[in-house]
DNA sequence: TTTTGAGTTGTTCGA
DNA sequence: GTCGAACAACTCAAA
Protein backbone atom coordinates (compact mmCIF):
# COMPACT_ATOMS: atom_id res chain seq x y z
CA UNK A 1 0.00 0.00 0.00
CA UNK A 2 2.47 2.32 1.56
CA UNK A 3 5.31 1.25 -1.78
CA UNK A 4 1.98 1.76 -3.98
CA UNK A 5 1.65 5.60 -2.93
CA UNK A 6 5.05 6.48 -3.51
CA UNK A 7 4.24 6.04 -7.35
CA UNK A 8 7.30 5.01 -8.01
CA UNK A 9 7.88 1.38 -9.92
CA UNK A 10 7.11 -1.24 -7.87
CA UNK A 11 9.30 -4.47 -7.40
CA UNK A 12 7.27 -7.35 -5.85
CA UNK A 13 9.56 -10.21 -3.98
CA UNK A 14 9.72 -12.67 -1.70
CA UNK A 15 12.69 -13.98 -0.53
CA UNK A 16 12.65 -17.60 0.52
CA UNK A 17 14.97 -17.55 3.37
CA UNK A 18 16.69 -21.05 5.13
CA UNK A 19 19.41 -19.74 7.14
CA UNK A 20 18.56 -17.40 9.23
CA UNK A 21 15.80 -19.08 11.23
CA UNK A 22 18.49 -22.30 12.47
CA UNK A 23 16.03 -24.84 14.10
CA UNK A 24 13.07 -22.92 12.98
CA UNK A 25 13.27 -23.56 9.12
CA UNK A 26 10.39 -23.68 7.74
CA UNK A 27 8.62 -27.14 8.02
CA UNK A 28 7.55 -29.41 5.20
CA UNK A 29 3.23 -28.49 4.95
CA UNK A 30 4.68 -25.09 5.40
CA UNK A 31 6.44 -25.52 2.56
CA UNK A 32 3.56 -27.08 0.62
CA UNK A 33 1.61 -24.08 1.70
CA UNK A 34 4.46 -21.67 0.43
CA UNK A 35 4.44 -23.02 -2.54
CA UNK A 36 0.67 -22.07 -3.64
CA UNK A 37 0.39 -19.31 -1.68
CA UNK A 38 3.21 -17.94 -3.95
CA UNK A 39 1.45 -19.36 -6.89
CA UNK A 40 -1.26 -17.73 -5.99
CA UNK A 41 -0.01 -14.17 -5.57
CA UNK A 42 2.11 -14.27 -8.21
CA UNK A 43 -1.08 -14.86 -10.50
CA UNK A 44 -2.93 -11.80 -8.58
CA UNK A 45 -0.01 -9.29 -8.98
CA UNK A 46 0.73 -10.04 -12.78
CA UNK A 47 -2.87 -9.47 -13.70
CA UNK A 48 -2.03 -6.04 -12.17
CA UNK A 49 0.92 -5.70 -14.24
CA UNK A 50 3.46 -6.90 -11.06
CA UNK A 51 5.97 -9.60 -11.53
CA UNK A 52 6.59 -11.36 -8.33
CA UNK A 53 10.37 -11.68 -8.05
CA UNK A 54 11.69 -14.84 -6.21
CA UNK A 55 15.46 -15.54 -4.32
CA UNK A 56 16.77 -17.62 -1.91
CA UNK A 57 19.01 -16.94 0.46
CA UNK A 58 19.62 -14.99 3.79
CA UNK A 59 16.98 -12.31 3.54
CA UNK A 60 19.19 -9.39 4.28
CA UNK A 61 21.83 -9.78 1.88
CA UNK A 62 19.32 -10.95 -0.43
CA UNK A 63 17.45 -7.48 -0.28
CA UNK A 64 20.13 -5.57 -0.45
CA UNK A 65 21.61 -7.06 -3.68
CA UNK A 66 18.40 -6.86 -5.11
CA UNK A 67 17.95 -3.24 -4.09
CA UNK A 68 21.27 -2.22 -6.11
CA UNK A 69 20.37 -4.33 -9.10
CA UNK A 70 17.09 -2.15 -9.67
CA UNK A 71 19.17 1.04 -8.23
CA UNK A 72 15.84 0.98 -5.29
CA UNK A 73 14.70 4.61 -4.21
CA UNK A 74 12.82 2.59 -0.72
CA UNK A 75 12.21 -0.56 0.59
CA UNK A 76 9.21 -1.34 2.12
CA UNK A 77 8.07 -4.57 4.13
CA UNK A 78 5.47 -6.15 7.18
CA UNK A 79 7.31 -6.66 10.17
CA UNK A 80 8.30 -10.26 11.70
CA UNK A 81 8.24 -10.61 15.03
CA UNK A 82 10.48 -14.09 15.48
CA UNK A 83 13.68 -13.46 17.52
CA UNK A 84 15.44 -14.63 14.08
CA UNK A 85 14.05 -12.41 11.80
CA UNK A 86 14.02 -9.56 14.18
CA UNK A 87 17.33 -8.89 14.95
CA UNK A 88 18.00 -9.56 11.11
CA UNK A 89 15.40 -6.64 9.79
CA UNK A 90 17.08 -4.37 12.12
CA UNK A 91 20.59 -5.16 10.73
CA UNK A 92 18.88 -4.93 7.54
CA UNK A 93 17.15 -1.48 8.30
CA UNK A 94 20.66 0.31 8.84
CA UNK A 95 22.61 -1.30 6.37
CA UNK A 96 19.96 -0.06 3.73
CA UNK A 97 19.74 3.75 5.29
CA UNK A 98 23.71 3.58 5.52
CA UNK A 99 23.35 3.39 1.99
CA UNK A 100 21.09 5.75 1.45
CA UNK A 101 17.85 3.66 0.60
CA UNK A 102 14.96 4.06 2.46
CA UNK A 103 13.56 1.26 4.67
CA UNK A 104 9.73 1.30 5.78
CA UNK A 105 8.16 -1.27 8.02
CA UNK A 106 4.76 -2.07 8.82
CA UNK A 107 2.53 -4.08 11.26
CA UNK A 108 0.97 -6.18 8.94
CA UNK A 109 -0.58 -9.09 10.88
CA UNK A 110 -0.75 -8.29 14.92
CA UNK A 111 -3.58 -6.14 16.07
CA UNK A 112 -1.27 -4.59 18.45
CA UNK A 113 2.16 -5.02 18.61
CA UNK A 114 3.80 -6.06 21.58
CA UNK A 115 5.65 -3.25 22.42
CA UNK A 116 2.12 -1.34 22.19
CA UNK A 117 0.74 -3.06 25.41
CA UNK A 118 1.79 -2.55 28.78
CA UNK A 119 1.03 -3.17 32.00
CA UNK A 120 0.22 -0.37 34.83
CA UNK A 121 3.93 -0.96 35.78
CA UNK A 122 5.41 -0.95 32.18
CA UNK A 123 6.25 -4.54 31.76
CA UNK A 124 5.03 -6.73 29.73
CA UNK A 125 1.81 -9.18 29.69
CA UNK A 126 2.14 -12.45 31.36
CA UNK A 127 -1.75 -13.01 31.71
CA UNK A 128 -3.83 -13.74 28.90
CA UNK A 129 -7.30 -11.77 30.42
CA UNK A 130 -5.44 -8.62 31.45
CA UNK A 131 -3.81 -8.13 27.74
CA UNK A 132 -6.81 -8.72 26.18
CA UNK A 133 -8.53 -6.34 28.49
CA UNK A 134 -5.89 -3.70 27.26
CA UNK A 135 -5.98 -4.89 23.65
CA UNK A 136 -10.00 -4.65 23.18
CA UNK A 137 -10.29 -0.91 23.83
CA UNK A 138 -7.64 0.24 21.30
CA UNK A 139 -9.82 -1.86 18.35
CA UNK A 140 -12.70 0.57 17.94
CA UNK A 141 -12.13 1.39 14.29
CA UNK A 142 -9.79 -1.32 12.68
CA UNK A 143 -11.28 -0.55 9.50
CA UNK A 144 -8.65 -2.34 7.17
CA UNK A 145 -7.26 0.50 4.35
CA UNK A 146 -8.33 -0.02 0.77
CA UNK A 147 -5.98 -1.79 -1.92
CA UNK A 148 -4.35 0.74 -3.88
CA UNK A 149 -5.91 1.65 -6.79
CA UNK A 150 -3.50 1.25 -9.47
CA UNK A 151 0.59 -0.68 -9.26
CA UNK A 152 2.92 0.30 -11.49
CA UNK A 153 5.18 -2.64 -12.56
CA UNK A 154 8.65 -1.83 -12.80
CA UNK A 155 10.18 -2.87 -16.27
CA UNK A 156 13.78 -3.92 -15.29
CA UNK A 157 14.04 -7.22 -16.38
CA UNK A 158 15.22 -8.69 -12.69
CA UNK A 159 16.09 -12.57 -12.16
CA UNK A 160 14.06 -14.54 -10.68
CA UNK A 161 13.96 -18.17 -9.07
CA UNK A 162 11.55 -20.59 -11.20
CA UNK A 163 9.03 -21.55 -7.66
CA UNK A 164 9.53 -25.14 -8.90
CA UNK A 165 13.25 -24.91 -8.77
CA UNK A 166 12.26 -24.33 -4.61
CA UNK A 167 10.74 -28.08 -4.56
CA UNK A 168 8.28 -26.68 -1.69
CA UNK A 169 6.30 -29.71 -2.83
CA UNK A 170 6.74 -33.43 -1.07
CA UNK A 171 7.36 -35.70 -4.14
CA UNK A 172 7.23 -39.33 -3.24
CA UNK A 173 5.55 -40.05 -1.29
CA UNK A 174 3.39 -37.05 -1.69
CA UNK A 175 2.11 -37.15 1.73
CA UNK A 176 0.00 -33.59 0.97
CA UNK A 177 -2.06 -35.29 -1.72
CA UNK A 178 -5.28 -34.53 0.84
CA UNK A 179 -4.42 -31.17 1.44
CA UNK A 180 -5.23 -29.73 -1.64
CA UNK A 181 -9.08 -30.94 -1.17
CA UNK A 182 -9.23 -28.91 2.10
CA UNK A 183 -7.36 -26.14 1.84
CA UNK A 184 -6.83 -23.09 -0.97
CA UNK A 185 -3.89 -21.14 -0.26
CA UNK A 186 -3.86 -17.54 -1.47
CA UNK A 187 -5.47 -14.26 -0.57
CA UNK A 188 -8.54 -15.53 -1.92
CA UNK A 189 -9.01 -18.38 -0.03
CA UNK A 190 -8.89 -16.72 3.06
CA UNK A 191 -11.59 -13.95 1.87
CA UNK A 192 -13.72 -17.01 1.26
CA UNK A 193 -13.28 -18.65 4.23
CA UNK A 194 -13.84 -15.38 6.31
CA UNK A 195 -17.05 -15.42 4.10
CA UNK A 196 -18.51 -18.25 4.99
CA UNK A 197 -17.45 -18.44 8.48
CA UNK A 198 -19.16 -15.22 9.28
CA UNK A 199 -21.99 -15.94 7.09
CA UNK A 200 -22.82 -19.55 8.95
CA UNK A 201 -20.47 -20.82 11.79
CA UNK A 202 -19.46 -17.34 14.00
CA UNK A 203 -23.00 -16.81 15.97
CA UNK A 204 -22.82 -20.63 17.23
CA UNK A 205 -19.02 -20.81 17.29
CA UNK A 206 -19.04 -20.45 21.58
CA UNK A 207 -20.56 -23.89 20.96
CA UNK A 208 -19.41 -25.31 17.96
CA UNK A 209 -16.30 -24.47 17.89
CA UNK A 210 -15.25 -27.06 20.26
CA UNK A 211 -16.93 -30.43 18.16
CA UNK A 212 -14.08 -31.64 15.86
CA UNK A 213 -16.94 -33.71 13.79
CA UNK A 214 -18.41 -30.36 12.87
CA UNK A 215 -17.34 -27.94 10.90
CA UNK A 216 -17.47 -25.05 13.78
CA UNK A 217 -13.96 -23.16 13.36
CA UNK A 218 -12.77 -20.36 10.98
CA UNK A 219 -9.77 -22.69 9.37
CA UNK A 220 -8.61 -18.70 9.27
CA UNK A 221 -5.27 -19.96 11.00
CA UNK A 222 -2.54 -20.55 7.97
CA UNK A 223 -4.23 -18.02 5.74
CA UNK A 224 -3.04 -15.75 8.80
CA UNK A 225 0.28 -17.10 9.88
CA UNK A 226 0.89 -16.69 5.72
CA UNK A 227 -0.21 -12.89 5.64
CA UNK A 228 -3.27 -13.71 3.10
CA UNK A 229 -5.22 -11.85 5.86
CA UNK A 230 -4.63 -9.52 8.29
CA UNK A 231 -6.39 -10.67 11.69
CA UNK A 232 -7.36 -6.46 11.47
CA UNK A 233 -9.97 -7.50 8.53
CA UNK A 234 -11.18 -10.53 10.07
CA UNK A 235 -11.63 -8.50 13.15
CA UNK A 236 -13.42 -5.68 11.53
CA UNK A 237 -15.40 -7.70 9.20
CA UNK A 238 -16.35 -10.00 12.52
CA UNK A 239 -17.82 -7.14 14.33
CA UNK A 240 -19.39 -5.58 11.33
CA UNK A 241 -21.46 -8.27 9.93
CA UNK A 242 -21.98 -10.62 13.31
CA UNK A 243 -24.41 -9.86 15.36
CA UNK A 244 -22.95 -9.18 19.33
CA UNK A 245 -23.00 -12.38 21.78
CA UNK A 246 -21.08 -15.17 22.85
CA UNK A 247 -19.86 -16.60 19.46
CA UNK A 248 -18.61 -13.08 18.76
CA UNK A 249 -17.09 -12.59 21.57
CA UNK A 250 -15.87 -16.47 21.89
CA UNK A 251 -13.94 -15.49 18.35
CA UNK A 252 -12.71 -11.98 19.10
CA UNK A 253 -10.69 -13.74 22.17
CA UNK A 254 -9.41 -16.92 19.71
CA UNK A 255 -7.86 -13.34 18.02
CA UNK A 256 -6.96 -12.06 21.23
CA UNK A 257 -4.95 -15.44 21.78
CA UNK A 258 -2.93 -15.11 18.80
CA UNK A 259 -1.92 -11.49 19.85
CA UNK A 260 -0.75 -13.28 23.46
CA UNK A 261 1.35 -15.45 21.78
CA UNK A 262 3.13 -12.87 19.78
CA UNK A 263 3.67 -10.50 22.60
CA UNK A 264 5.04 -13.28 24.69
CA UNK A 265 7.75 -14.70 22.26
CA UNK A 266 8.66 -10.92 21.49
CA UNK A 267 9.40 -10.38 25.28
CA UNK A 268 11.04 -13.64 26.36
CA UNK A 269 12.46 -14.90 22.91
CA UNK A 270 13.79 -18.56 24.25
CA UNK A 271 9.80 -19.22 24.67
CA UNK A 272 10.06 -22.13 21.48
CA UNK A 273 12.99 -23.55 23.18
CA UNK A 274 13.27 -22.95 27.09
CA UNK A 275 10.65 -23.53 29.68
CA UNK A 276 9.36 -20.08 30.55
CA UNK A 277 8.70 -21.68 34.20
CA UNK A 278 12.03 -22.51 35.11
CA UNK A 279 11.17 -25.46 37.40
CA UNK A 280 10.03 -27.27 34.80
CA UNK A 281 14.07 -27.77 33.99
CA UNK A 282 13.70 -30.72 36.76
CA UNK A 283 10.29 -31.83 35.12
CA UNK A 284 11.11 -35.77 35.13
CA UNK A 285 10.67 -36.05 31.48
CA UNK A 286 11.12 -39.50 29.67
CA UNK A 287 11.37 -40.16 26.29
CA UNK A 288 9.52 -43.87 24.78
CA UNK A 289 10.61 -43.75 21.24
CA UNK A 290 8.12 -46.48 20.44
CA UNK A 291 5.40 -44.68 22.39
CA UNK A 292 6.23 -41.04 20.66
CA UNK A 293 6.46 -43.36 17.24
CA UNK A 294 3.05 -44.45 18.46
CA UNK A 295 1.68 -41.08 18.61
CA UNK A 296 2.93 -39.29 15.58
CA UNK A 297 1.28 -42.04 13.44
CA UNK A 298 -2.07 -42.34 15.28
CA UNK A 299 -1.60 -45.57 16.61
CA UNK A 300 -1.96 -44.98 20.75
CA UNK A 301 -5.22 -46.68 21.12
CA UNK A 302 -6.89 -43.91 22.44
CA UNK A 303 -9.22 -43.54 19.52
CA UNK A 304 -9.85 -39.13 19.89
CA UNK A 305 -6.19 -38.96 20.19
CA UNK A 306 -5.67 -41.24 16.81
CA UNK A 307 -7.99 -39.24 14.94
CA UNK A 308 -6.36 -36.11 15.23
CA UNK A 309 -2.80 -37.51 14.70
CA UNK A 310 -4.11 -38.82 11.95
CA UNK A 311 -6.09 -35.77 10.13
CA UNK A 312 -3.00 -33.47 11.17
CA UNK A 313 -0.62 -36.08 8.89
CA UNK A 314 -3.83 -35.85 6.04
CA UNK A 315 -4.71 -32.19 6.20
CA UNK A 316 -1.76 -30.47 7.60
CA UNK A 317 -4.18 -28.86 10.69
CA UNK A 318 -5.92 -30.74 13.64
CA UNK A 319 -9.03 -29.35 15.12
CA UNK A 320 -7.90 -27.16 18.52
CA UNK A 321 -9.75 -28.97 20.69
CA UNK A 322 -8.01 -32.25 19.51
CA UNK A 323 -4.86 -30.53 19.49
CA UNK A 324 -4.97 -30.18 23.11
CA UNK A 325 -6.42 -33.35 24.30
CA UNK A 326 -3.11 -34.82 22.11
CA UNK A 327 -0.67 -32.67 23.58
CA UNK A 328 -1.55 -33.58 26.85
CA UNK A 329 -1.39 -36.54 25.99
CA UNK A 330 2.13 -36.82 24.99
CA UNK A 331 3.34 -34.60 27.97
CA UNK A 332 1.09 -35.96 30.61
CA UNK A 333 -0.04 -39.67 29.81
CA UNK A 334 3.32 -40.34 27.71
CA UNK A 335 5.64 -37.83 29.73
CA UNK A 336 7.21 -36.65 26.94
CA UNK A 337 9.17 -33.24 26.70
CA UNK A 338 6.89 -30.60 24.79
CA UNK A 339 9.29 -29.95 22.47
CA UNK A 340 9.62 -32.95 21.14
CA UNK A 341 5.59 -32.35 19.98
CA UNK A 342 5.94 -29.15 19.06
CA UNK A 343 8.46 -30.09 16.60
CA UNK A 344 6.79 -32.32 15.33
CA UNK A 345 3.60 -29.63 14.87
CA UNK A 346 6.00 -27.60 13.35
CA UNK A 347 6.86 -29.60 10.37
CA UNK A 348 3.67 -31.40 10.25
CA UNK A 349 1.61 -28.02 10.41
CA UNK A 350 -0.07 -25.82 7.37
CA UNK A 351 -0.25 -23.33 9.85
CA UNK A 352 3.17 -23.60 11.64
CA UNK A 353 3.57 -20.61 13.55
CA UNK A 354 6.45 -20.10 15.78
CA UNK A 355 4.64 -18.01 18.54
CA UNK A 356 1.54 -20.24 18.55
CA UNK A 357 3.25 -23.26 18.39
CA UNK A 358 5.74 -22.91 21.78
CA UNK A 359 3.24 -20.70 23.47
CA UNK A 360 0.96 -23.22 23.11
CA UNK A 361 2.70 -26.45 23.57
CA UNK A 362 4.10 -24.60 27.25
CA UNK A 363 0.64 -23.83 27.92
CA UNK A 364 -0.55 -27.33 27.90
CA UNK A 365 2.41 -28.87 29.62
CA UNK A 366 2.05 -26.30 32.27
CA UNK A 367 5.71 -24.83 31.56
CA UNK A 368 3.93 -21.73 30.19
CA UNK A 369 2.88 -18.37 31.20
CA UNK A 370 -0.59 -18.72 32.58
CA UNK A 371 -0.58 -22.32 32.02
CA UNK A 372 -3.04 -24.72 32.40
CA UNK A 373 -3.19 -26.03 35.85
CA UNK A 374 -0.84 -29.30 36.56
CA UNK A 375 -4.13 -31.12 37.57
CA UNK A 376 -5.80 -30.69 34.59
CA UNK A 377 -4.54 -34.06 32.47
CA UNK A 378 -7.33 -34.38 29.87
CA UNK A 379 -9.04 -37.97 29.88
CA UNK A 380 -8.96 -38.78 26.31
CA UNK A 381 -12.52 -41.14 26.92
CA UNK A 382 -14.52 -38.31 28.40
CA UNK A 383 -13.30 -35.88 26.00
CA UNK A 384 -14.16 -37.86 23.25
CA UNK A 385 -17.71 -38.25 24.70
CA UNK A 386 -18.20 -34.98 25.15
CA UNK A 387 -16.78 -32.98 21.85
CA UNK A 388 -17.76 -35.97 19.91
CA UNK A 389 -20.70 -37.61 20.79
CA UNK A 390 -21.60 -39.26 18.06
CA UNK A 391 -18.44 -40.34 16.61
CA UNK A 392 -18.51 -38.64 13.43
CA UNK A 393 -14.50 -37.29 13.67
CA UNK A 394 -13.60 -40.41 15.48
CA UNK A 395 -15.07 -42.35 12.53
CA UNK A 396 -13.80 -39.95 9.97
CA UNK A 397 -10.06 -40.46 10.40
CA UNK A 398 -10.36 -44.11 12.41
CA UNK A 399 -12.15 -45.84 9.55
CA UNK A 400 -11.17 -49.34 11.20
CA UNK A 401 -13.55 -48.72 14.10
CA UNK A 402 -16.67 -46.93 12.15
CA UNK A 403 -18.88 -49.68 12.47
CA UNK A 404 -18.92 -49.25 16.58
CA UNK A 405 -21.87 -48.36 18.28
CA UNK A 406 -20.90 -44.61 19.37
CA UNK A 407 -21.33 -45.91 23.19
CA UNK A 408 -18.15 -47.52 22.18
CA UNK A 409 -16.51 -45.83 20.26
CA UNK A 410 -14.15 -43.53 22.49
CA UNK A 411 -13.08 -46.93 24.67
CA UNK A 412 -13.20 -49.82 22.46
CA UNK A 413 -11.52 -52.07 25.05
CA UNK A 414 -14.74 -51.43 26.91
CA UNK A 415 -16.86 -53.24 24.12
CA UNK A 416 -18.48 -56.76 24.62
CA UNK A 417 -15.92 -59.59 22.30
CA UNK A 418 -19.41 -59.90 20.34
CA UNK A 419 -19.91 -56.06 19.78
CA UNK A 420 -16.29 -55.98 18.50
CA UNK A 421 -16.14 -58.92 16.01
CA UNK A 422 -19.38 -57.67 14.52
CA UNK A 423 -17.86 -54.19 13.72
CA UNK A 424 -15.32 -56.04 12.50
CA UNK A 425 -12.84 -54.80 15.05
CA UNK A 426 -10.02 -56.87 16.76
CA UNK A 427 -8.23 -55.04 19.89
CA UNK A 428 -4.40 -55.58 19.08
CA UNK A 429 -4.35 -56.99 15.22
CA UNK A 430 -7.16 -54.29 13.61
CA UNK A 431 -6.77 -51.35 16.00
CA UNK A 432 -4.34 -51.10 18.64
CA UNK A 433 -4.94 -51.63 22.09
CA UNK A 434 -4.17 -48.48 24.52
CA UNK A 435 0.01 -48.18 24.44
CA UNK A 436 -0.65 -47.05 28.13
CA UNK A 437 -3.57 -47.28 31.27
CA UNK A 438 -5.13 -43.65 31.76
CA UNK A 439 -5.61 -43.43 35.69
CA UNK A 440 -2.06 -45.56 35.50
CA UNK A 441 -0.92 -42.64 33.66
CA UNK A 442 -2.72 -40.17 35.50
CA UNK A 443 -1.52 -41.05 38.26
CA UNK A 444 2.29 -41.09 37.06
CA UNK A 445 1.88 -37.49 35.83
CA UNK A 446 0.42 -36.29 39.04
CA UNK A 447 3.45 -37.69 40.91
CA UNK A 448 6.04 -36.11 38.24
CA UNK A 449 4.60 -32.56 39.19
CA UNK A 450 4.72 -32.71 42.51
CA UNK A 451 8.16 -33.54 42.58
CA UNK A 452 8.88 -30.28 40.75
CA UNK A 453 6.65 -28.82 43.55
CA UNK A 454 9.10 -29.59 45.83
CA UNK A 455 12.71 -28.94 43.87
CA UNK A 456 11.26 -25.85 43.21
C1' DT B 1 2.82 -0.66 50.08
C1' DT B 2 -0.25 -4.01 50.86
C1' DT B 3 -4.12 -6.43 49.75
C1' DT B 4 -7.22 -8.80 46.97
C1' DG B 5 -9.45 -11.34 43.39
C1' DA B 6 -8.52 -13.82 39.58
C1' DG B 7 -6.44 -17.04 36.56
C1' DT B 8 -9.35 -20.61 28.54
C1' DT B 9 -10.41 -25.09 27.37
C1' DG B 10 -10.56 -30.67 33.43
C1' DT B 11 -11.22 -34.89 36.29
C1' DT B 12 -12.50 -37.50 40.05
C1' DC B 13 -14.75 -38.61 44.12
C1' DG B 14 -18.24 -38.82 47.27
C1' DA B 15 -22.71 -37.29 48.69
C1' DG C 1 -27.59 -39.12 37.03
C1' DT C 2 -26.21 -34.76 39.11
C1' DC C 3 -23.68 -31.63 41.93
C1' DG C 4 -20.06 -29.40 44.49
C1' DA C 5 -15.62 -29.67 46.29
C1' DA C 6 -10.91 -30.74 46.00
C1' DC C 7 -6.99 -30.96 43.37
C1' DA C 8 -0.99 -26.43 45.04
C1' DA C 9 0.58 -22.89 45.39
C1' DC C 10 1.82 -18.99 43.00
C1' DT C 11 1.89 -14.99 40.41
C1' DC C 12 -0.17 -11.44 38.22
C1' DA C 13 -2.47 -6.96 37.78
C1' DA C 14 -4.96 -3.59 39.67
C1' DA C 15 -7.19 -1.25 43.52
Amino acid sequence: MAAADDGAPLIAVYVLDDETPGQWKRGGASRWWLHHSLESLGADLARHGVTLILRKGRADSVIRQLAREADAQAVYWNRCYEPFARGRDTKLKDALKDEGIEAHSFNGSLLAEPWTLKTRDGGPFRVFSPLYRALEPTLDNVAPLPAPKRLNGFEGGLASDALESWKLLPTAPDWAAGFGEVWTPGEDGAHKRLCAFVKDRAKDYADTRNLPGVPGTSGLSPHLHFGEISPRQVWARVVADVPAGKGRETFCKELGWREFSYHLLYHYEDLPEANYQKKFNQFPWGFDAGAFKAWTRGQTGYPIVDAGMRELWATGWMHNRVRMICASFLTKHLLIDWRKGETWFWDTLVDADLANNSASWQWVAGSGADAAPYFRIFNPVTQGEKFDAGGEYVRRWVPELKDLPAKYLHAPWDAPEPVLKRAGVSLGSTYPKPIIDHSTARERALAAFSSIKEAA
